[in-house]
RNA sequence: UGGGAUGUAGCCAAGUCGGUAAGGCACAGGGUUUUGAUCCCUGCAUGCGUAGGUUCGAGUCCUGCCAUCCCAGCCA
């Protein structure tokens, strides 16, 4: 695929490839194994890959586990199915754990040690917060900081046999608590942290922290150019600071972009993670979710992901891409891709009164025009039919060229129809619609050449299946969910119509075959698949996303 | 308030050496259409946060100001 995107991380790639030709390109993506990973995940999973694929280099996943206390094994089962399905390959020779080089780590801490330029401290949490000042006030050293090399030696050491409490004791690195920059002001490199890791089991009673361990990974790893997002642009001359006292004279450039947020959507580990506590979804899976797994389960596919976060490019400034840029992606892949059906999602029957009762025609209907090649459907028709309820009314509002008494309008692929009479029942509901169809009208077309402005689509009563379809829209009512009034939390702007789930949709009997993972349009409906739970001949069929309608629109406005 | 970053249309986002504002989404109008879908045309920033300055010429350079975001975890 020819790729002619480009953006600013490209730019600082190609001068560096400029001032050395010979340079690796290495990226990865670092993901904490504490929750499942959602549609910003994706920019930066894509961000770091198609890099990689562009200067012909290495992409890994990596595992940022050197906090045991948060993360699970659950958690990164999930995130490798998650970007493998992102970028369309298997990640087993390039998965890694951050756990991998904690004997690297505390090897380099006793070089820190020994070269002045890291000790350790004895201020409890409480106090080292009032050591470090606040943002307008400087910070004051540590009385811990100016130990000999051998006692902070032989106390770092004591810190890894489990000879101190938790908490009681960190390592620090010396740089300047002076510093504007608060994450300078001697950060803690190591904590006392008696957990059972995932992978290391009780090996360690320490754990390196993020700032410490990151640069190490990235340098072991070989990675060539570590991007993140700009919350850590702080962290930035820490980064390079363990580094270089490491002596490393190249290493890894981290640069920072912004990470993505999309209105009307979370993209928060901590806040799905709540949704999900709360039971206002059905697990991290919900196809309602932003999760990767749950947009996988809404229907959404990989590549449609993959085009929307090439759209939207990479920047800086902080910004809200609109849902509805989201939307145009999975659309404008879908409506290539997907076979045509026709559903009826809220039933309303139709009798054609001139037709032989027991008369029966199948039509032979492509599934995909823009495929040909994909051949047809029997599609079958008698005297009663479904039609959406929302394609009659008895007073046709302004505009409305659908079914209404007097009016004639084409069954896709069928005949021209036109009502002359209805049923209502003691509350008025419309319960049946009489219709005479024009014989001459086969397969949609009169030869008088008679036009209709009305073209809907229906179901043989007589060869219909009945099947669930879930129809699902955006979970919250306001672009921006986290936005929230006093007294109020993010569940007050839930979407309480996110969900509808339909019991009785009438489906084509060619539907009854949909296996898991099918899509399909529904003509004049929308996008659905069918979920992956459905049991073979009882498929149950999710929206992924409507068709656009600027009928709705217009008869709201 | 100290430090760091960002501000180009309703939403994203290009804009290398200063030379007269790409593209996508959304929206509006028109055409095609057996999906009010798709598709095809057309329109959509005398202006780039703001006020000055330099220049023949400024979104691009200089100065001041404003707004928003990030940082005070032994989280990442």
């Amino acid at each position: 695929m020819e790729n002619i995107t480009t953006n600013f991380l490209h730019d600082i790639i190609d001068k560096d490839l400029e001032k050395k030709p010979n340079l690796a390109i290495q990226t990865r993506f670092p993901p904490e194994p504490n929750g499942y990973l959602h549609i910003g995940h994706a920019k930066a999973i894509l961000i770091n890959y198609l890099i990689a694929k562009k200067y012909n280099g290495t992409f890994n996943l990596r595992m940022d586990d050197t906090n045991p206390t948060k993360e699970d094994i659950e958690y990164v089962k999930s995130i490798k199915k998650d970007v493998e399905w992102i970028i369309g390959e298997s990640l087993d020779d390039h998965l890694y754990y951050a756990s991998d080089y904690f004997d690297k780590c505390y090897e380099y801490a006793l070089k820190l040690i020994r070269d002045g330029h890291a000790f350790v401290c004895d201020l409890s949490a409480d106090q080292l917060r009032n050591y470090r000042g606040t943002l307008t006030e400087v910070g004051k050293d540590s009385p811990y900081k100016n130990r000999t090399v051998d006692e902070n030696m032989k106390l770092f050491v004591g810190m890894m046999n489990g000879e101190f409490l938790d908490g009681s004791k960190t390592l620090r690195a010396k740089i300047n608590m002076e510093s504007p920059n608060i994450v300078l002001r001697d950060p803690v490199l190591y904590r006392i942290m008696r957990a059972t890791h995932h992978n290391t089991g009780d090996k360690w009673c320490i754990y390196p922290m993020y700032d410490y361990a990151h640069p190490i990974q990235d340098a072991l790893e070989g990675v060539s150019h570590s991007l993140c997002s700009l919350e850590f642009k702080n962290n930035r001359p820490l980064y390079e600071w363990v580094l270089n006292k490491l002596g490393y004279g190249e290493f890894p450039k981290q640069r920072e972009f912004a990470r993505l947020n999309i209105s009307y959507t979370l993209t928060s580990k901590r806040k799905l993670l709540k949704l999900v506590e709360k039971k206002i979804v059905d697990g991290w899976d919900d196809p309602r979710m932003t999760t990767l797994s749950g947009m996988r389960r809404r229907g959404y596919t990989a590549s449609s992901i993959l085009s929307f976060i090439e759209e939207i490019g990479v920047a800086k400034s902080h910004s809200v891409v609109d849902i509805a840029q989201f939307e145009h992606s999975i659309r404008n892949e879908l409506n290539f891709e997907a076979n045509r059906i026709m559903t009826v999602l809220d039933p309303l029957k139709v009798v054609i009164t001139n037709y032989p009762d027991d008369k029966e025609e199948f039509f032979d209907v492509l599934l995909n025009p823009n495929h040909p090649d994909r051949g047809t459907r029997i599609l079958p028709f008698s005297k009663e039919i479904y039609i959406e309820r929302s394609d009659f009314m008895i007073e046709p509002a302004r505009k409305y060229f659908r079914l209404f008494p007097g009016n004639e309008v084409r069954l896709i692929k069928a005949y021209f129809i036109k009502c002359h009479d209805y049923k209502v029942d003691s509350n008025g509901k419309v319960t049946e619609v009489h219709c005479t169809y024009d014989d001459a009208s086969k397969g949609g077309q009169s030869p008088d050449g008679r036009k209709v402005k009305g073209t809907i689509h229906w179901v043989s009563i007589k060869h219909a299946h009945t099947c669930q379809v879930n129809l699902y829209d955006r979970l919250f009512t306001k672009e921006n969910p986290s936005a929230i009034d006093e007294g109020e939390t993010i569940l007050d702007n839930v979407n309480s119509d996110s969900l509808i789930i339909l019991s009785n949709a009438k489906v084509e009997p060619y539907l009854k075959e949909a296996l898991p993972n099918d899509r399909f349009q529904f003509m004049r409906n929308g996008y659905f698949i069918c979920d992956q739970e459905s049991k073979p001949g009882k498929p149950v069929f999710n929206r992924i996303v409507a068709l656009r309608d600027s009928w709705a629109k217009k008869s709201k406005g």
